[in-house]
DNA sequence: ATGCAATTGCAAATCGTTTGCAATTAACGA
DNA sequence: TCGTTAATTGCAAACGATTTGCAATTGCAT
């Protein structure tokens, strides 16, 4: 069976063939990465290493971030006003929709929209090579 | 007849309102603004404004900027990577388009799309307070 | 096991932006 | 017109997020 993408192993694998080490500080992000459910930062990321392993180094957490973004195995996100953002590259296309009261990261997805998009691009003349949608909301008060 | 919003007088009549001095470094900058057509940042406005009168400085560029910005009368962008580019906040509502090649920004509506994100927050319980759409694209060869 | 290049931790550097402070100045009324 | 005074300025230093140089460490192929 094969390994999926967003697992611990699975990230593995990939830094494998990406020719990249397995070292004992990655091997330990990499488990965070695959059981993160929200979409953490990079200081987040480096405190729950330490939690695991002390003496990893915040260095390292970007290094890897980097490194992993650069063989799209993870997604870095700017969210408005805060630092970067990471999550998992695996699992379908979705955009955010952004609580700008928690900061809670809600994703969605609009085959329509993607649609609109290209289209829009189409017409002006330009190949989308990636887009950026992010709805940021206040949960309705229920009345 | 109404000053048109995106013109140095109309952001002068718009500072006043908010009782705000006008400044011989903001009427530069106001200026400036006033007959960018482009998507300046912070750097670059300063560049223009020392052009215009030595001494400014890009301190109160900044201040400007996050002046102009609290009433209204100028929008922020943080496109990737890059630093905050500003345009005035006159004229309708429209998201952008950002040449990765040359950083050229074009501006876009789509009444469809905005609707769309609408019913999307809405069944996730939320309402939208704003929302950043970004397509970034390359030019399509002609061929 | 051994060697070497990849990787690390640390501290210092970087970039965009903000801020403290003393000096300047716009805008008000006399 | 001239002060008076609080808002605004320029400067330099502080800032937060991220990157980097470097010497020490460590995977991993042999």
């Amino acid at each position: 069976m094969t390994e999926p993408a967003a697992t611990a192993t699975g990230y593995e694998i990939a830094l494998r063939e990406a020719g990249v080490r397995i070292t004992r500080p990655r091997r330990v992000i990499l488990g965070i990465l695959a059981d993160a459910g929200d979409h953490p930062d990079a200081m987040e990321i480096f405190r729950r290493a330490v939690e695991v392993e002390r003496g990893i180094s915040l260095s390292t957490v970007y290094r890897t971030m980097k490194l992993l973004e650069g063989i799209g195995a993870i997604h870095r996100h700017a969210f408005e006003g805060g630092p970067s953002r990471f999550e998992p590259a695996a699992g379908d296309h979705h955009d955010h929709l952004i609580d700008i009261d928690t900061g809670d990261v809600i994703e969605f997805q609009s085959d329509r929209i993607e649609e609109l998009q290209q289209e829009i691009a189409r017409a002006l003349g330009y190949d989308i090579v990636h887009h950026r949608l992010e709805l940021y909301g206040r949960k309705r008060r229920k009345q």
